[in-house]
DNA sequence: TTACAGAATAATGTATACAAAATTAAGCTC
DNA sequence: GAGCTTAATTTTGTATACATTATTCTGTAA
């Protein structure tokens, strides 16, 4: 699609694995326990279940897509199979190169860094636009969030930290109310979703994360669309370090 | 999906065109003066073809994209066909809707706006990494731009001066060399293309503009990221409500 | 004439068959 | 065995036929 834009690498062999992440290369083979397809519109389901397990990483990254194979799992023709496959291509989950066929898209660590600075000029504009049209009842919304990540801090539960910090950051993009931005967020999210299984934030970074949340709360009680967007950029380069420096921890391949 | 996407609609009905433009709907037919297009990858070649179609006019916004008139056409099957307006939907210049087709892209008011809040976004992070890093070379490369820009804008050349507007803000997302960003914002543009060749800038607007394009070569000399950056940010927005007032003198239907 | 029901038509969705390209395997030379 | 050429296989790309869903047309009744 390029993201937009139908990924056709014009690379002349197989996309290699990742260069600095442990990502491995497979074919696909059957793969067992699916469930069968209904009729009609296949390809918008097969779509979804394939993206669902992509990210899941039920499917590797770098992983070739063999149409028969897929097919014969699915259970269904190659028609709405390669349309699927073609869809998942233009959102950046599968890179299609003329002739030789699809792979799972692989992330570099140049790509992850790259995504993290364009989400952190997306939160920004969402903030700026969030900030001076938030409603009392939203507010209260996003406290009662705030304080229930708090919590989870505090149980040292991190999975369940993200899962209110994800939302928090869900509803200042609903609030901004911009369709195209919260597309635009989505297409970047699905380029790093993977990294949000393995990555881990340590200690002193997530004490940074909760100050940067408490400004937020503080620029939106105040209405300060400026303030938030730059809380958000700031708070998103923060994660970008963290990222940064949690890729130089791993062994990597 | 979205973009990244695939654009689904789930309306009942055939969309109708866009509100506050004047864009109407049609039904495609045999298309006449169509080169025929050569054997394998036809898929690819014909995306390129229907998206300058798409975006030069020649098929209007709204319009049903019939396959079969399509195949007729360029006298190609309907697998290719359908291959290649579905990675136009996944780009956004196409809309689908299941079992009812393919319809252009129609964009309305607010998605204009909204979009340029995006780019806006956007070009600020080009230029907040565009300036550090930029080097004497292209630096020079940017003045030489500017400087035919203006004369342009002295000759009352308004598609001279985007011409060379357009190539200086191309030149700030190479120098700021982040792919994702640069993929983003070809996303957006696909958006609002069409607009590009209608919508005219009026002369105290255009004084304005002119007057940013000086500011940022300031920051560029400077090498002042986030200088740029907001100057940038300004500079869009001052697009958007350029736009917005364009679109509220036009008639529009 | 309008409104509705059902048939006829046309469009999209899917499966299969064939063509072209790429990959793999085999055979050969050195 | 390494390196090359060439045949066999596999895989992707395209065309066509059939199935299903939408749309349009036609006829009837009020």
């Amino acid at each position: 699609m390029g993201l937009g834009w139908i990924n056709f690498a014009m690379h002349k062999m197989r996309p290699k694995p990742a260069r600095h992440l442990a990502f491995f290369y497979a074919r696909t083979g059957f793969l067992h326990n699916i469930k069968p397809i209904e009729r009609q519109t296949l390809h918008l389901k097969i779509v979804d279940r394939l993206r669902e397990m992509i990210e899941h990483g039920d499917i590797a990254p770098g992983a070739k897509l063999i149409e028969k194979d897929l097919c014969e799992s699915f259970a269904v023709s190659r028609t709405p199979m390669r349309e699927a496959i073609r869809a998942l291509a233009a959102e950046g989950l599968v890179v299609l190169t003329p002739n030789r066929g699809a792979c799972v898209a692989t992330i570099t660590e140049v790509q992850i860094l790259e995504s993290f600075l364009v989400i952190g000029a997306l939160e920004g504009l969402a903030g700026e636009l969030a900030a001076p049209r938030i409603t009392e009842a939203q507010l209260d919304d996003i406290r009662g969030m705030h304080i229930s990540m708090l919590e989870r801090h505090a149980a040292n539960d991190l999975d369940g930290y993200y899962i209110y910090n994800r939302q928090i950051h869900d509803a200042i993009f609903e609030i901004a109310d911009n369709e195209l931005l919260k597309e635009m967020r989505r297409i970047v999210f699905n380029r790093t979703i993977r990294l949000r299984f393995i990555a881990r934030i340590a200690d002193d970074e997530w004490q940074v994360a909760i100050k940067e949340h408490e400004e937020m709360i503080v620029a939106l009680e105040a209405r300060d669309g400026p303030q938030l967007g730059a809380i958000l950029r700031r708070h998103l380069e923060s994660k970008r370090v963290q990222i940064a420096r949690w890729l130089q921890r791993q062994p990597s391949a």
